[in-house]
DNA sequence: CCTTTTTTTGACTAAACAGTCCATAACTAA
DNA sequence: TTAGTTATGGACTGTTTAGTCAAAAAAAGG
């Protein structure tokens, strides 16, 4: 995972997954099938462990507004060397776009249902008269999603903790009711 | 620059380079010297066109923020088949990250011209009580450009043409003074 | 204990890969 | 016309690639 993770697909070699993982060429073919198989399985992998992540944030008992806050600036890793991989859902999309079916599948699967939940928080924090009633909740979700793409590429890039979390925190107060 | 556009530089092959320039190996090699030139040059002529691009819109002469908005919404092609290639200048940050020196100062210069512009567009916008006074332009102008990144991963992912033109002007009236 | 199944090892294959070589063809300029 | 330069075509090289094979080793089961 980690090593599809740093690298992609196309510019990871079966040898580097060999050596990463520390067994022999058979055994990876007996036990993924294939070089592809095993980037699905992985990917899988690090969306089931990162999306729980986000939920967990999301729902933080704080506040709905609060939640969209932890949501985002949990998102930028503290460490340098973790942030600067970004985020291997990101780095797919970046990769195959719409060219694999699968992936698509899969990666609308885990987009819906955070968006799902993170719209509900939206209702919340609008019920609250935390977030601003005059939005379309489901439209504030997605723009929610679209920065977390966003912010990931550019931790990706390079960006900075403080500078990157600033951004997320900058993103969230749009959402403020006046 | 198209065939790296759409399949990235590591899934590119040069034989694939040779048959969409319609040239033989030796031509290729005789005007750019390796496939990373190659590539590092289409890159570039790519974000020479958008970029010029992205200026002009920023600047349409109706009002700071239409400016914006312009921008935003400019960023997402009416062509399904353009739309879903994405940006290719995202496509190698989440293809090389932090990894390649030069690439990253040929991104950082580029980011740096377009946010000062935007910046200056959002200051213009306060003065003119459009935007929100509150609000750090700076700040403000790298969020618009994680937006316009978020949005173009987004497009990759195969996100459609209404669809997403709704966020970029959701993401534009987050900015406007109450 | 012995047999059967599973796992590992390391050698192997055929194709794809980036980049080179050299002879030839096509221009350029006097 | 001709000498000199530049561009092209096609064969070639050595390496890397994903994936296979068969024999040996280890584990499991009775």
């Amino acid at each position: 995972m980690e090593v599809f993770w740093s690298r992609g697909f196309a510019a990871t070699s079966t040898d580097d997954l060999l050596q990463a993982m520390n067994i022999g060429r058979q055994s990876l073919y007996n036990a993924f099938g294939d070089k592809r198989t095993l980037y699905l399985e992985a990917l899988s992998a690090y969306q089931l462990k990162t999306t729980s992540g986000h939920l967990r944030r999301l729902s933080e008992p704080t506040s709905a507004l609060e939640g969209i806050r932890a949501l985002l600036r949990g998102l930028i890793a503290e460490d340098d060397r973790v942030r600067c991989l970004g985020c291997m859902g990101v780095g797919s999309v970046g990769e195959f776009g719409t060219t694999d079916a699968l992936l698509m599948e899969q990666r609308a699967k885990v987009s819906a249902a955070l968006g799902t939940r993170i719209t509900e928080r939206i209702r919340e924090g609008q019920a609250g008269g935390e977030i601003d009633n005059g939005l379309d909740a489901e439209e504030a979700s997605a723009f929610v999603q679209v920065t977390m793409t966003g912010l990931q590429l550019a931790a990706r890039a390079g960006g900075g903790l403080e500078e990157l979390r600033a951004i997320a925190s900058f993103a969230t107060d749009r959402l403020r009711a006046v």
